[in-house]
DNA sequence: GCAAGGTC
């Protein structure tokens, strides 16, 4: 029996450090081990995982993709192997001689797999060591001391339920995006990928498109009425009837019966009041944040769900929000709403609103469906940031968090609705019924709104009429409408229906969705599908409909739940899985060079801009050797028609169409500075016509050839100031690409070049001599913010600095494929290096 | 170089 400290194993740094400081009273001291955080306090030691540091995978002999037929996948061996390797060692070096060991990782069912990782890492180096398992579903005092004074077991059978997804998903993805990518001869960076939950969910883009697609609008209309009674002001009422089930329809769908009411309408100068309906609504405060309602009020605030949840995740880790990723929608008991309005009193901001809630006699906190037992709602810890410690976006992000649980303490709104129905006598008309409705809304208390001011308050006045009364027509409307096709999902909307639907998990769903865009299934934002998509998600609905249903995953969460309660076996569920995709594969391998055609078809279909002016077969976006984008013919090697594309950022092809050249127009990703570039045909033509603009001498080769300096337009849309001898002499000066450029008269002394200003935007701006300009500006890339980060020297700096990513947060923001695809010479891998540098 | 799930 080892004699050494005891050892506590949670699935995270930060609740390490947490749960250390609650069991040694605050004493406990912060060392490294191997690189790893260990608190150590008495006879205990305290460390966090990074969630799974083990992973899933095949043996390397099946690694190379052409060598294996991906059928092979489904029979392969599955190995378990170290994926962190610093903290898989420092685990083996504590667990060695600990005397005593306890899993306190996540209470949910990944926290139960992680949990039996750990203990597998620790007997392989102790097999007799006591290892135990507690569970608490928030790190507060009272829960965590709770469970340490009652440890329970690892369940197994929970953990190999867990065990049973990964294996299954993992098979079932690499063996499909295999064959995928294999058929269409997509490999390497381009591979065309598929799983349980990517699947569905491009599913779900690909369906709304095929909606907007078959949409066929229909024509409607509608009409309108000012009514006024003398000095209680005018308000707009709108023509309504009886539809054939007995119900209220505004749209009128018969144009000629439409113009028969407003004929009558438009005649008519007064109206009778017929009703007068009062009633009074209560609008109760909104549940506390889970992952997605957080998700979706940052979206409204315009940000993405991948930047809500990293700002999210910020906080954190700064300790003033709790953990941000939960499914949780009901605070735990031992949460004080009281203590917690108590901490921001003093606040400047939040101080008032604090103060007014604590007013309340009884402070009942709302609640919401969903109850688990790994983390609490999102909400603020009490723990204030410094003023000017968080950005801008952070604190807006942060601020939503704390009115968030203002609000869920705040009382009920009280709405008054008005109905005002009136009548216009239509006695010697055709028409027999004619009426005007308008509804009016006013917030008689302002409850929670008071406190969180991110819902729709918006008023409508009716003024307080009566029945009987007469009211004047003051003016009349008929307004043509048609109806509008299904609209597409939001980025909250999309995590919002995968959770509806049970796919993802609320850590991953944001993370599915940035992995459409890389994958080139999905573009812009809203997300639109691209032809890739479309034929990816029809070749899976012909042949392996499972991994496009949402019904794999319903199928899989039975089977754990089976798996955890004892009712099935690990091996029953993985080996029936297995079966199911042999069958899967007896109708797919007939279908290969099918597949491939189509995928291949709608590869090209995406990167076609239009017919090429010189053979008439198409224009394609095209990489370089180099890696920067152009336009070049299909035709090629026959044809080698080409024109260029700005150097800066990823190309997109655009719906809209250049009327003269029959091309698509093309925007520019490029992060933040993202630009339309419009038609490349256009464009060239433009900078050909425009003719270089001589601001004076060279001073390369002036005084030997006459070299002139010029304000030149390259084809590819971008500008410069160069040398009139190029090719001969290269020398040049950068250019802004946006905005007009205008020379004054004044001039630089030293340079003898004339000062520049640019007219972009509102505000133009003085660029001043182009030369100390470019000085200017070479001596802020020295001291650049990014080289500040290990691995990014001047160099790199300079060509990030012109793929839009000039400071620390643009880098950690970026998408690593996409920025990898801008800068030359640098790949994703590299990004994601930098990425984890910068923290 | 495949998935999805943790975490950073």
């Amino acid at each position: 029996m080892s004699r050494g400290p005891a050892l506590i194993i949670t699935e995270k740094d930060n609740a390490a450090r947490r749960i250390a400081e609650i069991l040694s009273g605050d004493t406990a001291d912060s060392t490294r081990e191997n690189g790893v955080n260990v608190y150590k306090w008495g006879g205990k030691r305290c460390i966090g995982l990074s969630g799974h540091v083990v992973g899933v995978d095949f043996p390397a002999e099946y690694n190379d993709w052409r060598d294996v037929e991906p059928v092979e996948l489904i029979d392969a061996p599955i190995e378990k192997q170290p994926t962190q390797q610093n903290i898989v060692s420092a685990i083996r070096t504590l667990s060695r001689h600990a005397s005593q060991v306890t899993i306190a990782t996540d209470y949910d069912r990944e926290g139960e797999l992680i949990g039996k990782e750990a203990y597998e890492l620790v007997r392989e180096v102790n097999e007799d060591v006591e290892i135990d398992r507690v569970r608490f579903s928030s790190i507060t005092d009272r829960e965590v001391q709770e469970a340490f004074d009652n440890p329970d077991e690892l369940d197994f059978d929970l953990a190999a339920a867990g065990e049973a997804r990964q294996v299954i998903d993992l098979i079932w993805g690499a063996a499909l995006t295999r064959f995928l990518s294999l058929s269409a001869r997509q490999l390497g960076d381009d591979f065309i990928s598929v799983g349980r939950v990517q699947g569905p969910t491009l599913k779900l883009i690909v369906d709304r498109e095929r909606e907007i697609d078959a949409f066929d609008p229909e024509d409607y209309w509608e009409l309108f009425a000012d009514l006024e009674k003398a000095d209680k002001g005018g308000f707009e009422a709108q023509y309504f009837y009886r539809d054939e089930d007995g119900n209220e329809a505004e749209r009128v769908w018969d144009g000629d019966r439409a113009e028969a009411v407003y004929e009558v309408l438009a005649a008519t100068d007064a109206a009778t009041v017929d009703s007068v309906r009062r009633r009074t609504r209560t609008d109760k405060p909104p549940a506390p944040f889970n992952t997605t309602q957080f998700i979706r009020a940052a979206g409204s605030l315009n940000y993405s769900a991948q930047r809500a949840m990293s700002m999210a995740e910020d906080l954190y880790t700064a300790g003033y929000i709790t953990y941000p990723r939960t499914d949780n929608t009901v605070y735990p008991e031992d949460l004080d709403p009281r203590e917690l309005l108590e901490a921001y009193l003093d606040d400047r901001t939040f101080g008032e609103d604090a103060e007014s809630l604590l007013e309340a006699d009884e402070i009942e906190p709302t609640a919401g469906d969903k109850e688990t037992t790994d983390h609490p709602p999102i909400h603020p810890t009490g723990e204030r940031p410094d003023r000017g410690e968080l950005s801008e976006d952070e604190r807006e992000i942060y601020e939503l968090v704390v009115r968030r649980f203002f609000a869920t303490v705040a009382d009920d709104a009280t709405w008054e609705h008005l109905k005002v129905v009136s009548e216009i006598a239509t006695e010697t008309t055709d028409v027999d019924d004619l009426r005007l409705k308008a509804n009016g809304k006013r917030l008689v208390e302002a409850g929670y709104h008071e406190v969180y001011p991110y819902f729709n308050q918006q008023e409508t006045h009716v003024p307080d009429v009566e029945e009987g009364e007469s009211l004047a027509i003051t003016e009349t409307r008929i307004e043509d409408k048609q109806t509008q096709p299904p609209r597409r999902y939001g980025q909250s909307r999309l995590i919002e229906t995968m959770e509806k639907m049970g796919i993802g998990t609320k850590s991953t769903r944001h993370h599915t969705i940035e992995k459409l865009y890389d994958r080139g299934y999905i573009e812009s934002d809203p997300p639109r599908p691209t032809m890739l998509a479309r034929a990816v998600v029809e070749a899976a609905e012909e042949y392996a409909d499972q991994i496009v249903s949402e019904d794999m995953t319903a199928q899989l969460e039975a089977d754990m739940q089976a798996i955890a309660a004892g009712d099935k076996g690990y091996d029953e569920v993985t080996t029936e899985s297995k079966e199911m995709l042999e069958l899967v594969f007896d109708e797919l391998t007939d279908s290969r060079e099918a597949v491939g055609d189509h995928i291949q078809k709608s590869l090209k279909a995406d990167k076609t801009l239009g017919p090429c002016p010189e053979c008439g077969d198409d224009l394609l976006v095209r990489k370089s050797r180099h890696g920067s984008y152009f336009v070049g013919c299909n035709g090629y090697p026959d044809c080698t028609y080409t024109l260029p594309l700005p150097s800066t950022g990823k190309p997109l092809i655009l719906e809209d169409e250049c009327e003269d050249h029959e091309l698509h127009e093309v925007k520019m990703l490029a992060g933040r500075k993202t630009f339309t570039h419009g038609c490349p045909q256009c464009k060239a033509d433009e900078a050909d016509e425009e003719e270089d603009l001589v601001i004076g001498v060279c001073p390369d080769c002036g005084g030997e050839h006459d070299g002139e300096l010029a304000i030149k337009r390259l084809r590819n849309g971008s500008r410069l100031v160069g040398c009139t001898r190029y090719p001969d002499c290269d020398y040049s000066l950068p250019l802004p690409r946006r905005g007009e450029i205008e020379v004054t008269d004044a001039r630089c002394e030293e340079h003898d070049l004339p000062e520049l200003i640019v007219h972009s935007g509102d505000e133009p701006w003085e660029l001043g001599c182009p030369i100390c300009n470019y000085r200017e500006f070479q001596a802020e890339q020295n001291g650049s913010e990014l080289e500040t980060i290990s691995g990014i020297g001047e160099k790199t700096a300079a060509k990030l600095k012109t793929a839009g990513v000039d400071d620390v947060s643009a880098l950690k923001d970026a998408d690593p494929d996409s920025l990898a695809d801008a800068v030359e010479g640098v790949g994703a891998d590299t990004v994601r290096n930098w990425q984890a540098n910068a923290d």
